[in-house]
DNA sequence: TTGTAGGCGTTATCAC
DNA sequence: GTGATAACGCCTACAA
C-alpha cells in the first residue's frame, strides 16, 4: 500500500510507535479516573466538609493524621485535581511560574530556562515560557496581562528598560526575576553579568594579544550596546583603534554574522580583529573570514561572546567569553524558590562569573 | 567608581537604558490606569449593565453601535482588563494556546513555535510554550493538567505516543496539533511530514550517488526510528550494505555528533557514507570527520537532516533534508485558527514537503 | 438589544 | 482541628 501512496506521489504514512494503556501504569497515578470530581465529592467520599480538604491539599499540618489520610485516598480514589481557576479567583494565588525570553532561538536562554525550569518544576510549579520577541510592545503588553493571570513569580532573559513596565512589576508583589545583565538596580531579584565587563574583556585580551585595529558587530540596543560600551572604553584606555561598528539588528542566525563580516570589509580592510556580540555573529564571521581565504587569527581574530556549543568544534576554534547559563538559571530558580517559601533572600543581586574561553580565533 | 570596584574584583555594573514613563505613550494604551478596575465599574461608567459591557467585549456584533462606543470609552478610562480566571470559571474557557516542545534546544522547534504564535497572537490569543523534555512521565502530567487548565488550544512538536494521553486530549474538546510526523490516525489536527519517507529520501540519495556501505546515527526511539526504518528499507531495495546503527539518545548538540561518528568508528571503518537523524548530529560528526582528516565526501559522506542554520555555512556544506519549519507552524496556527472560529476544516491532516538540499557532504 | 438572577469551584474569614 | 458561610469576578441562561 505504501509502495502505491508513494507511485501516486503521497506521502508514506509514518508507524508511529503507540503504548497502549494498559502499559502505561507505570507512569501514571495509579488509582486516577477520567471523571471531574469535584472538592465536595472528595468531601463527601472522605467525611469532611470541603474546606478540611483544601486544608489538606494547601497545609497539611493543620489537619489530623487520621483525616489526611481518608483524604488522600478519596482523592485518589476520585481522581481529583483542584480547578485551578477557581482556586486562583478566590486566592490571588496560581502555581505558574512565566518565564520570558526575547528569543526563542538562543541556545543561552533556552539552557537558562531549562535550568530554572528544573529547579521550580521539582518544587510543583507550573513553569511556561513566553516571547517577548525584542519588542517593547509585546513586553508591554504581556506585562500588562500579568496582572490578572496571577503568576506565582516572573523570570526574564533580559532587564527590563521601560519605566513603566518596571512600575507594574514591582505593583504585581511577586518574586520578579531579571537576568543577563548587571545593573545597580534591579526590580526585584538578580542573576546576571556584567556585559560591560564582557566588553572590557574582549577588548583586553585583543591588546594583551597584539590587535591594534578593530571592530564590532552587534546589536545597538540592549546588552550589545553595553558590550560596546566595555569595549570602546578599554580600547580607549589602552590605545587600540576602534575603526568600526556594525549595527546588526537581526542576530539570530550564523548567516547574519557572516553578511555583517561582508558589510565590515566593504566599509574597511583596515582591521585585524573584530569582537562579535554574541557566538552565532562570530561563527557567522569566521565562515565568511574562511570563504574570503582569509587566515584566522593571524589575517584576522575573532572573538566572541556566549559559548555557543559549536564554539569549540570549529577549527580553528571560538575564543569566547562563556556564561554558564544553565547555572543561571538554576540560581534563578533557587533565588525565587526562597522568595516563593518566604525564607528571606539575603543577597537577592548574584553575580555569575565570565570567563575568557581562548581557542584558536583570536 | 567603576575602576574601585574593578580593582576589587567586583563587577562593573551595567548602565542600562531606562526609558521613562513619560516616552512610552507610544506603546502602551494612551488612556490606560494602574488601578484594577471591575466589569461593574466600567459599566457604572458606561450607564449599562455588566453583561453588556461583557457582551461587547465577547461579541461586540450583539451590542448598539452608541453604548459600545461608550463602553470603549470607559474601558480605557479605567484600565479595565478581564480576569481571566474568573472568566474561565464560569465560561470554560480561556484565550490561552499552549504549544509544549520535546526539546527548547531544537532551533526547528523554536521556528514552528514562532511560526505558530505569530498566527495565534494576531488573533488575540495568549501564546505559551512548555517543554516536555522527551519524558513520558513529563507528558502524561501536562496533559492530565490540562483538563483543568483549559486552554483554547494544544499543539505539540511531535506527536502522542501513550494511547491513554491521546484519550485525554481527545476528551479535552478543544482543538489539538500535532506535528513533525505523518501518522495515519493523528488525535485531531495534524502539519506534518513522512518521517519514513526522509529516511527513504536520504538512501536514495546515498544509493544514487554510489555509497554502498552505510550507517545511521540518532535517537532508537520515535521519529528517529520512523527515520531509520525508511532508511533501511531503500538499503534492502537497492541493495545498500547496512553496516551499524549508532543509538544516541542526546541528540542536542553537536558534540553528540561528534562522539557518536567517533563511536561508529570503534565498531566499524568499513562505511563509506553515514545518516544522521538531524542536522546537529550531522555538523558534528562533519566536525569529527575533519579531525580525522577524512575527506568528506570522498572519503565519507554525511547527510542530515532538518536544515539547521549552519547548515549551508559549513564547507562542505550539509547535505540535508529540509522541511519549512517556519511555514509548518504558520500552518498550523491557520489550522488552529480555523477550528477556533469555528470554520470547517476540510483536511485535518496537512503534509508539508520535504526537500533534499544538496550541497557537498554527500 | 438589554437586563436579571444565579452559579462556576474554590478558599478567606470567622466561629466553634 | 474543624466547619458554616460567603465571596472571588465573570458569564450562562433566561426573561423582557
Amino acid at each position: 500500500m505504501d509502495n502505491e501512496r508513494r507511485a501516486s506521489g503521497e506521502p508514506t504514512f509514518d508507524d508511529v510507535v503507540r503504548i497502549p494503556s494498559t502499559a502505561d501504569a507505570t507512569w501514571g497515578d495509579p488509582e486516577s479516573v477520567v471523571g471531574t470530581a469535584l472538592i465536595e465529592d472528595v468531601a463527601r467520599l472522605a467525611g469532611v466538609a470541603p474546606i478540611t480538604v483544601s486544608r489538606a491539599i494547601r497545609q497539611p499540618g493543620k489537619v489530623s493524621a487520621e483525616k489526611r489520610e481518608r483524604i488522600r485516598l478519596a482523592i485518589s480514589q476520585t481522581g481529583y485535581k483542584t480547578n485551578p481557576h477557581a482556586s486562583a479567583l478566590r486566592s490571588g494565588r496560581t502555581n505558574i511560574v512565566l518565564a520570558f525570553v526575547s528569543n526563542l532561538f538562543s541556545q543561552q536562554f533556552a539552557l537558562a530556562v531549562r535550568g530554572c525550569a528544573q529547579v521550580l518544576e521539582k518544587a510543583g510549579y507550573q513553569f511556561l515560557v513566553g516571547q517577548t520577541s525584542y519588542s517593547y510592545s509585546k513586553e508591554t503588553a504581556i506585562i500588562q496581562s500579568l496582572q490578572a493571570l496571577k503568576p506565582a513569580a516572573v523570570m526574564f532573559t533580559g532587564v527590563i528598560e521601560l519605566e513603566r513596565n518596571r512600575e507594574s512589576l514591582r505593583s504585581l508583589d511577586i518574586p520578579i526575576m531579571e537576568t543577563w545583565a548587571y545593573p545597580r538596580d534591579p526590580i526585584d531579584l538578580l542573576v546576571g553579568f556584567s556585559n560591560t565587563d564582557a566588553g572590557r574583556m574582549a577588548a583586553n585580551h585583543l591588546a594583551d594579544r597584539g590587535y591594534r585595529r578593530v571592530a564590532y558587530i552587534g546589536r545597538r540596543g540592549g546588552r550589545g550596546a553595553l558590550r560596546l560600551k566595555g569595549f570602546r572604553e578599554v580600547c580607549a584606555e589602552r590605545g587600540l583603534d576602534f575603526k568600526c561598528e556594525i549595527v546588526c539588528d537581526e542576530v539570530e542566525s550564523v548567516s547574519d554574522g557572516r553578511r555583517s563580516l561582508a558589510r565590515l570589509f566593504d566599509q574597511t580592510n583596515d582591521i585585524d580583529a573584530v569582537f562579535c556580540a554574541n557566538d552565532l555573529l562570530a561563527i557567522g564571521a569566521l565562515m565568511e573570514a574562511r570563504r574570503r581565504k582569509l587566515t584566522v587569527p593571524s589575517d584576522l581574530a575573532i572573538i566572541g561572546f556566549g559559548e555557543n556549543d559549536m564554539a569549540g568544534e570549529l577549527s580553528p576554534g571560538l575564543t569566547t567569553i562563556a556564561i554558564d547559563s544553565f547555572a543561571l538559571g538554576q540560581f534563578a530558580g533557587e533565588m525565587l524558590m526562597q522568595r516563593l517559601s518566604g525564607e528571606p533572600v539575603d543577597h537577592p543581586a548574584r553575580h555569575v562569573e565570565l570567563t575568557l574561553i581562548e581557542r584558536g580565533s583570536a
